[in-house]
DNA sequence: TCAATAGTGTCTTTAAGACAATATTTT
DNA sequence: AAAATATTGTCTTAAAGACACTATTGA
């Protein structure tokens, strides 16, 4: 299996302002009765097909400086879900407009985006760069059950690094609470089968799993 | 010298909704060509006379789900400003309805607080207690310059929690560019006079500088 | 010289980093 | 048997934790 990528799901923007740009998906909270968090979870899937309700989701940070948006000061309140490899959206359908890009592309400007959103993008990887030191949050790019080899592709996609993984196996069984072996076992195309693990409940990774010091330039 | 203590600015809201309890100084943008950033330092000023311009401030959340406020779904957009300990606010001023409330009186509920105020304090203790760990935040909390005690006790005051001085100052100066020695020193009321550190212009530091277990039950 | 605070040194334990070898599968 | 992937183990180095002692001041 080749590594994985950490990608983001970007729109193309289908109404000025910035039509034809890509953009994350979002929209304008609608009556008195929505919270932002569910607002959240109904813009997402309108623009993108996907329930997020399933997901971990937590809020990224509030945009809400002048000129940012040429109709004024909008006040966008972001917020990062996260999800382990999924299909592409199917095209002609509400999602046709999404795409997953690699994140590299985005935070290089090789694909350039709409609005602030290249440093809302910026802030959500380096949040999920710094919680996945500190907290279980790598468990939520990974199916329910997983071997530790993709527990390990999702570090080195997050992180941007490759990490050894017999230091890697070692270090993640050593941490109370973070996986737990489940019996059984999944067969690959080649090779021995590896041992499937899912959660061991804990939130908090105590001691951390530091990242190498390469990972910020 | 005493040990420091973690201290939260709360005023005392002198109108409807939740007139008289404790409350986070805030209020709502004004014109549109105000930006989030510069409607918090306006608020600051405004409720409690304190110029956070030239403080570390840094945006902690949106809170807008709704119930959190009787007048309607209100959108709040959180600020943390980090200081050295501070005169208490003037009575018969602006701020006389100011004061510092340790933290710990505010978390663990022996004063209460308007609103969803409380979470908010929540986030940003552990949103300060974090950044500790792996950025020079804890420099925000001292004077430009500063003796190893009173960043140990910065430490100790947000954490919680005591540290061993021998290996406190070990760990310190052995991160790369996290403080420097200033030649002089400074002399107290009694002991010998303790060098003086300023910041050696690093901002994050590797390796972290890891907060003991106990600190998160 | 005593009280108070600052700072250094040493030993032990634990975790991280760098490696090579063995195990279990499919083809 | 060969190729592919998973897993375990060892040695070295670096960091953390637990200690006791020395240094420099004011009273």
């Amino acid at each position: 299996m080749r590594a994985s990528v950490f990608h983001v799901l970007l729109i193309e923007r289908g109404e000025d302002p910035q039509a034809g740009m890509q953009a994350l998906p979002g929209g304008f909270l609608s009556n008195e009765t929505e919270g932002v968090h569910d607002a959240a979870l109904r813009e997402l899937r309108e623009e993108s097909g996907l329930d997020a309700s399933e997901l971990h989701i937590e809020q990224l940070a509030a945009y809400g400086e002048v000129g940012r948006d040429p109709r004024g000061r909008v006040l966008s309140v972001a917020y990062m879900a996260v999800a382990p490899g999924l299909p592409e959206p199917i095209a002609g359908t509400d999602a046709s407009d999404a795409s997953w890009v690699p994140v590299d592309d985005v935070l290089s400007g090789r694909v350039s985006l709409a609005f602030d959103h290249w440093q809302i993008v910026c802030d959500g990887v380096e949040r999920a760069r710094s919680k996945l030191e500190r907290t279980s949050l790598a468990l939520a790019f990974c199916d329910r059950t997983f071997t530790l080899t993709e527990l390990q592709q999702v570090y080195e996609g997050v992180w941007g690094c490759q990490l050894d993984p017999r230091n890697f196996y070692r270090k993640v069984q050593s941490i109370p609470r973070f996986v737990e072996l489940v019996g059984t076992v999944r067969r690959a195309a080649a090779g021995r089968p590896a041992r499937l693990f899912r959660s061991g409940g804990g939130k908090v990774l105590y001691p951390p799993l530091v990242r190498p010091v390469s990972s910020e330039p």
